[in-house]
DNA sequence: AACGGCGTGTTATCTGGGTAACAGACAGCA
DNA sequence: TGCTGTCTGTTACCCAGATAACACGCCGTT
């Protein structure tokens, strides 16, 4: 079953050859082309619903790149207070501020099973030295993450909880949606209480919210529990309706 | 009197001789041992208080190294809200975002006269290749910036008000701060106004904070408007004193 | 000296959303 | 077949903080 996870025993590849498909890996992936092949020849971890590829705090600087599966990023309080950044997929790469030498907050957890490929930072680094190009989708990584960052801190500061809900099930279905006739189904299971950890809100507040929506047809449960969307509807919702 | 504008045409300078420079001064920056005299040989611009340096949606990707005074990098809303992410001083880069392609949303504003010189993305990445090392500061700094929105979105999901407001004056004061005996002045003159885009919360409230913060005897003002702040009480403040 | 304009201090009122406390639905398992 | 745990839906209550509306001081101008 775990096919790939020894696929570099399996086939043995040079130092060489693994250096070369790990450029283009990192050259399709940070363009969010992923190519499943593209890192076969390397060890590949198997995360279940619920593990955590890294924690908060800890040492090794690793990139890890999305083979399957949904992972949550966000972190912990010293109180148990729980806050969910982004949703990362297959093709995406989370860990990315294990580059940093400051401490970090951030952890990531997979959503369901997830296999996911890790990469030092040092690899990282010493890939894009010998492939130029690369440097600007790392960098591209950088900046989408930290615009998102900005985003929510904006939106927590000026919208209200309704407002913050809706635009994290349209970014949802961005991310995560499969066409569904005119709606858009979210390819996730989402709990309410993680829902209200990226709005920053108390679940209730999530219960009453999506129940706003579905009486009003913008949202729908499908029979295995995953979200359907109305986008251009929710797009102009306006609240006190 | 805009002696550095034109430093290029006094004392012009070969192209190499100009890569060589900013190459030191990148190093120099991105460490935040920024020298003066680094980027001597490069036009600066001058930036009068409240003036923009560079504004939301505008195409020209260039990064800014200040040499001297203060910024505020924050955004505003459509609908005429303000928030501010950050504060960036002497021998700090503001601007790191234009290296994304997609649209952006931040801008830089002035909170006293700053001088800075404009530097493009593209020449940012030509020296990369030519002097590796830099490589690493550059990314720290797109960390930093990651860390610091994140830890913004945490604190507005699960602190109150005077919680965000002393993190906010601790912040600063280890910014921006002089020390003053056992206190530490905080060189820059920020609003109530200010403050509270930092806090996100309404100026009325900064307002009330700062004054209970004040009869503690945890902060007070200098003649000039400055604040003066007791970082060690101020760190472990308890709420409902 | 009189005027705006701008920043600050303060209060009275209203409300969004947190808190607490359930009830029902469903799934796995013993 | 009932037991337990997890998830969802809903309500009553309460409070932090938004809103609104001033008064005051401190300038730079005219």
């Amino acid at each position: 079953m775990p096919a790939n996870t020894n696929a570099l025993q399996t086939a043995p590849a040079p130092a060489q050859r693994q250096q070369s498909d790990l450029s283009s890996a990192l050259s399709a992936i940070f363009r969010g082309r992923f190519c499943q092949t593209l890192l076969q020849n390397r060890n590949s971890q198997k995360f279940e619903k619920g593990e955590t590829l890294y924690d908060i705090s800890r040492k090794e600087g690793q990139f890890f790149f999305i083979r399957s599966g949904v992972v949550k990023i966000g972190t912990i309080t010293d109180t148990g207070e729980e806050v969910i950044f982004d949703i990362r997929k297959a093709g995406e790469v989370v860990g990315e501020l294990s580059a940093s030498s400051s401490p970090r907050i951030d952890r990531a957890v997979a959503l369901e099973l997830t296999e996911a490929v890790p990469v030092s930072y040092e690899e990282i680094l010493a890939t894009i030295q010998k492939n130029q190009p690369l440097l600007r989708d790392l960098i591209q990584l950088f900046c989408d993450s930290l615009l998102n960052a900005q985003e929510q801190v904006t939106s927590l500061a000026f919208r209200d909880t309704m407002q913050r809900l809706t635009k994290t099930l349209l970014d949802l279905a961005g991310q995560l949606g499969r066409p569904a006739g005119k709606r858009i189904e979210i390819t996730a299971y989402l709990t309410q209480e993680e829902l209200a950890q990226m709005v920053a809100a108390r679940r209730e507040r999530v219960s009453l919210g999506l129940g706003l929506l579905r009486r009003d047809g913008l949202v729908e449960y499908t029979a295995h529990g995953h979200l359907v969307v109305d986008p251009v509807a929710l797009r102009d919702y306006r609240p006190k309706n």
